[in-house]
DNA sequence: AGACGATTTGTCAAAATCAACAAATGAACG
DNA sequence: CGTTCATTTGTTGATTTTGACAAATCGTCT
């Protein structure tokens, strides 16, 4: 860098607008900053030659996830993050992506950020490397700034959160004030998932909430963590397919933990997402059950996401507790079958209870036991002779259910 | 009567079989004497002409239940039971019953039995009509008593039946020591069926008791009045067919009581039929519970006559009771197309109710709602877009039965 | 060994369910 | 009044389910 280019770097930018813009006239080329996350921080106006991704980088106000996901897999990320030397990025046709420089911007080891410079018409030279080296240097002192209100910011996210799901301030309307006061607005549906870990530290914790924000089928509002459940107040990306924005969500989560640091258990629940804010302490206490449940029915629930989904086991759960289930006496329709099965080396009671796991459908059922149809046919006649039950009707059939579950939980 | 055929009554029998042999050389034809409900006390030994339905009696020492129900409809019972007069019986050929004359043996208004004489080659004229008047008020005497005794044995019967239903005797052994000891062996499975009546009296006992006991698919150990049920022990006929026999036997017996004597709104439960006798106790709880569910859910359980048909009801029934229940918030599935129903003037909540209780057979549901079926697949489509369930997953399914029917229980 | 009953499997046609589409109805809105 | 959207109904052909039957298998008992 010439000395009077240099120059220009040494004196305070009131904005980051400006410094990205000198950046920019620096290199003659377009040149973006983002924050650890890949959020959008501030872009040069010099606009010709953008490709599509900053495009929509810029319209979207982050970065967008398969570009961000596909960084990783090249391995671009994780170098960023490892050095603070500039990395050259060859063209990535197929997600729009044209050459460009990136480097990282830090404050000791941590990662405040990032410069992207696109290598519109002009090849970056050693020189020019050095100076973007330098130039990251000097931005550390403007995100530093940024980051230590977001910081503060942080923690007041975080015992606001925790203030929702413990229920300290319970009215809708107060709830979307005090969030609005942190910069939340929107009035969008929220809800909470939960993701338990089999060990937690402060780095992970970085890594993973890292990792959820940059997937953007949900936006993360406050992040939280509670020895080593990851707490996350959500809101659905698209108002009318919540369910499929968090499924998407918890799944590609999920995938890309295990594929970037290998923790492959993860158990995850997430609550209803409500329109009232008063709903979600109880969207907090239900993505809770759901990991409750998928840890006491782990073979019944194995892909539940959902508190909705959980179906009949929140009633199994309630009878389980009740006194009188215990001196309930086992019914005479299980008692009747075990003694068939003694006598018989039969096992009518197992094959009446995965028809009713299947519903009543006798191919999953016969599929699931590895039995013809016919056979299937056959055996639910036999117990229906004889335990007299009436399994066409739904009365019976949904007690039964219950009475099998039950009986196995004992 | 002559003065020497006459003598012959007045002088005492040592049994019932010297007396009706007695009237049987008396007329020269075969004779019968019957108890009140028609259970065979004596048959003379002359057995020449013996019709099938005199055969039948004898060898079920019992009248068959076609024979005593076609006296019935013609009215025969009732006659023999209002009046002390003999009455002729022209020959019903279709059940095997030749001409014959009966008379009933009574004790001031009372039934004791009656006398049959099958008119085997001989026509009885008025005379012998006079003289088989006299015999029956000399019978009388036989008969007092036997009454007596049976009515002391009854007496010690009904003690023994509230022994046993309030748990006063618990073990098999005793139990069925117990009912040996007054005359009842067999060691068959027993079971209690409670019939509730409207207003009860001692007359409608005595008739609808005859009633029960003239119905052959059970067998009726022990009866008694409780307020105005009426409990019954009962043993059913055919060791296979339990249930249809039992069920056989209320259906009857409603039946008939509503042809005799006009009743039409009975109530009954049955428990199951146990061949543990421990298990009495916990038969006459479940008849009880039968008929007190009935009474909460009559919609929904109008056919059923066994506990077991209760099905899952037992269970919304104690989930009811519990107090986690009550500050349980309502599903937001049923928030959801409660608000959507208001919004569209629409009735989705109903129409997934009928869909479960139909248990998602589509063709009768739409039948039970009055439209096409495809209207219901659109309809369902609708339910599952706007609260993101899904029917097909039984584990959703049930729990959603219970939900609703949690909701409307409130 | 062989007779018996219970169980399993295979086959086939009738009956039902399903999915996709077109058309009719109807209410709401500007 | 016409337009739009949600809802209802009708039609069709493919697919699945079912029920009845025959045949094969297996264990038990004599």
């Amino acid at each position: 860098m010439s000395g009077e280019n240099r120059q220009k770097f040494y004196r305070p930018f009131d904005s980051l607008e400006e410094f990205v813009d000198a950046i920019s006239e620096r290199f003659q080329c377009p040149v973006t900053i983002e924050d650890a996350n890949h959020h959008l921080l501030a872009y040069s106006s010099h606009d010709e030659g953008t490709d599509a991704a900053r495009i929509s980088t810029i319209i979207g106000r982050r970065v967008p996830e398969r570009v961000i996901h596909r960084f990783w897999k090249e391995g671009v990320i994780p170098t960023l993050n490892q050095s603070d030397e500039p990395l050259v990025i060859p063209e990535i046709g197929d997600i729009g992506l044209g050459n460009r420089v990136a480097i990282s911007i830090r404050s000791n080891q941590e990662v405040l950020g990032y410069i992207w410079v696109s290598e519109v018409g002009c090849t970056l030279n050693e020189q020019d490397l050095a100076d973007l080296k330098l130039i990251a240097s000097k931005a550390k002192n403007q995100l530093l700034q940024l980051n230590l209100q977001k910081k503060k910011k942080e923690k007041n996210h975080q015992e606001l959160l925790w203030q929702i799901i413990t229920g300290d301030i319970e009215s809708h309307q107060m709830i979307a004030d005090q969030l609005s006061n942190i910069g939340l607005h929107g009035n969008k549906p929220l809800g909470i998932i939960i993701v338990t870990f089999e060990s937690m530290n402060q780095e992970l914790y970085k890594k993973v909430v890292y990792t959820a924000k940059t997937i953007q089928k949900v936006t993360i509002l406050i992040e939280t963590l509670d020895e080593n459940q990851l707490i996350l107040l959500i809101s659905p990306s698209s108002p009318k397919k919540e369910v499929s924005d968090v499924t998407d969500f918890i799944d590609t989560f999920k995938a890309q933990v295990k594929e970037r640091f290998g923790i492959a258990n993860l158990q995850s629940g997430c609550g209803y997402i409500y329109e009232n804010y008063n709903y979600i302490k109880r969207s907090y206490d239900e993505a809770a059950k759901v990991i409750a449940f998928k840890r006491a029915f782990p073979e019944e629930l194995p892909h539940v996401r959902f508190y909705h989904e959980l179906g009949v086991f929140r009633y199994i759960d309630l009878l389980k507790k009740t006194e009188e289930i215990r001196d309930y006496p086992v019914s005479p329709v299980i008692q009747k079958l075990q003694s068939y099965d003694e006598d018989n080396r039969t096992n009518l009671l197992e094959t009446l209870e995965v028809i009713l796991n299947k519903d009543g459908n006798m191919n999953e059922a016969a599929k699931a036991l590895h039995c013809h149809v016919n056979t299937l046919t056959y055996r639910l006649k036999r117990i229906q002779e004889i335990t007299s039950i009436q399994l066409k009707d739904p009365v019976q059939k949904f007690g039964l259910y219950l009475d099998i579950k039950l009986f196995k939980c004992e």
